[in-house]
DNA sequence: CTGAAAGCGCTTACAG
DNA sequence: CTGAAAGCGCTTACAG
């Protein structure tokens, strides 16, 4: 519980050294005998001595830090996926003794991105999202601040780890058309986020895939308030959809809610599938079809990325992380 | 774009003056004539210079860092509270050229929160809730690190804001009392967070305050997984009780999901009131009755509060924040 | 009003 | 193997 920091000055005067031997007793670079890094490891960690990170970092021009932009959107920073990231980011970035700092952006306003660089506060940058126009990705590499991003890049010179989301739309569409489904709908978010995209490809490659081809008046895109969602639910059931496929959790929350209010029965009358299988869904009635990602590895891989391309060794261009189709009540044929 | 960092010295050389005072324009200290101020502030604006700032926190034994400490529970990282929260947080830090670092503890594991403070990356600290037996808050008090804490702690000397759980339960409950409902039941989560024992408090003390005494029977604590919850569920559906007062969106979640479950219909059959209106309730039908608090202003009140603290300013001890109680379908009589 | 110098707590060529 | 010294980019007494 001493708090007079001590300094690697009061260690080397304490040990008869010079504050030289010090640093390199603990970075273990340079030469030294085993005796001398031995004395003065022992006595640092008998006063519990830290070296002092930020001067560390001065010294070698570094910060330790990593910023973490996540959007601060209203509608988007309910979604438990950013929080579940980020807490695979920290665990790894504390493993590298590194720290998070995070950074709200909203799709006009990217000031705190940019005070975090200007400021010269991080080393290398996590976007958790990416846009087909992608002012944050830009702003960084313009900056040439080290960066990955967590979903697909059009920039295939962007270092980028996502979960297969083309393939797993596909996947869950092409198992619901094997079934017979043909009057299939597909209800999306804002369409400038790359995964939505992606996901609407993956649709549509399933059609391809069997022949057929999606009827396009059932996508619905940039769906993003309760009120269209409620005016796209009603237009579905008035067209006899057989089965609607959500882009995420939020969306299929408020279509379950309209769904209930108008008294149509799931999966009797209409079936219904979604993205992530967030706490949103969990414990719903009946359970909800849906794709399942590993988010939270998905964080872990992401910072270990970045923490390599930072120490300069190459790294992956592109990750693809799998995805898990996970058929429930939500979509089963009743009798 | 230019990415050659121009530093205190290059300004100095290039305007001929000293670096203290290239130094004292920047910061505004010191005695320094009006036109070399203006000077140095148009070459500073024209190179789109900025400090270093973690040169000036070596200088100044400042970091410019708060540390956020969220939980990393599993079943606790979900909740939209504490992206919220931050959302809050990080828009006062920023203001205040502050940076947000976050950590995330769990009961067992505090090794994140204990790095920030002894690698010396953060001048402050925000804890996000609060526990009976305040492990972060203990080991921050007795390393002087200036902190505050969100959610009411129960030594007084720690500086804290809150909102009225305590009022606010006790509020939810008097108008249920009012309204002739006296087979009420209380489903809370984890007994050792405070904030679980305020709203505790203040459903005993509608009863008192009507001279009632409540049915210990029917107040269900430590409540923390579906299983249990269905259980609780199915109890009280037995015994009858006529309203649930749920003590977060969780809980309440899966609550409605097992009496939807049963076709126990709300509220013909029975009650629902839940603490927080989150985006979990959001849309629900029936709509739902809660307490509403302001999280984005939590967060950004208690941001100021640390950091008026530790600017050496006297600080209130303990602030309690308001709540609105928003009585909805849930708890309606039906005929 | 202005500047030279020491200092914040480390690291790292360079010399021995 | 070890150390003196310069440096990372700022701030701030102290002197003028």
């Amino acid at each position: 519980m001493e708090n007079k920091k001590v300094t690697i000055d009061d260690i080397a005067r304490e040990l008869n050294v010079s504050k030289t031997t010090v640093s390199r007793a603990i970075s273990g670079k340079g030469r030294i005998s085993t005796a001398t890094r031995e004395r003065v490891m022992e006595y640092i960690q008998a006063a519990n001595y830290k070296p002092n990170v930020i001067a560390k970092g001065l010294a070698k021009s570094k910060t330790y830090n990593i910023g973490f932009v996540m959007p601060g959107d209203y509608s988007l920073v309910d979604l438990p996926f950013f929080q579940e990231c980020m807490l695979g980011v920290s665990e790894i970035a504390s493993s590298y003794d590194y720290d998070v700092l995070i950074s709200m952006v909203t799709e006009n306003d990217m000031g705190q991105l940019k005070r975090l660089v200007e400021n010269h506060k991080v080393d290398g940058v996590i976007l958790t999202r990416t846009l087909v126009k992608d002012g944050p990705a830009e702003y960084l590499e313009a900056n040439q601040v080290p960066f990955v991003t967590i979903g697909t890049s059009l920039n295939k010179e962007i270092v980028q780890i996502d979960n297969d989301h083309r393939s797993a739309c596909r996947e869950l569409t092409s198992i619901l058309l094997m079934r017979g489904i043909r009057k299939l709908a597909l209800i999306g978010g804002n369409k400038t986020h790359v995964v939505t995209q992606k996901r609407l490809q993956g649709f549509q490659d399933a059609f391809l895939e069997q022949g057929l081809s999606p009827d396009n008046s059932l996508i619905y895109m940039d769906v993003e308030h309760n009120v269209m969602i409620e005016k796209v639910v009603e237009e579905m059931v008035e067209r006899q959809v057989e089965c609607v496929i959500c882009m995420d959790d939020s969306i299929c929350t408020h279509v379950l809610n309209k769904l209930r209010k108008e008294k149509i029965r799931v999966p009797g009358d209409i079936k219904v599938a979604s993205f992530y299988n967030s706490s949103l869904l969990e414990s719903n009635i009946p359970s909800i079809t849906s794709l399942n990602f590993d988010v939270k590895e998905l964080g872990m891989i992401t910072c270990r990325t970045l923490l390599d391309r930072m120490e300069g060794k190459t790294v992956q261009r592109r990750t693809l992380l799998g995805y898990e189709v996970s058929m429930k009540e939500s979509t089963q044929n009743v009798l």
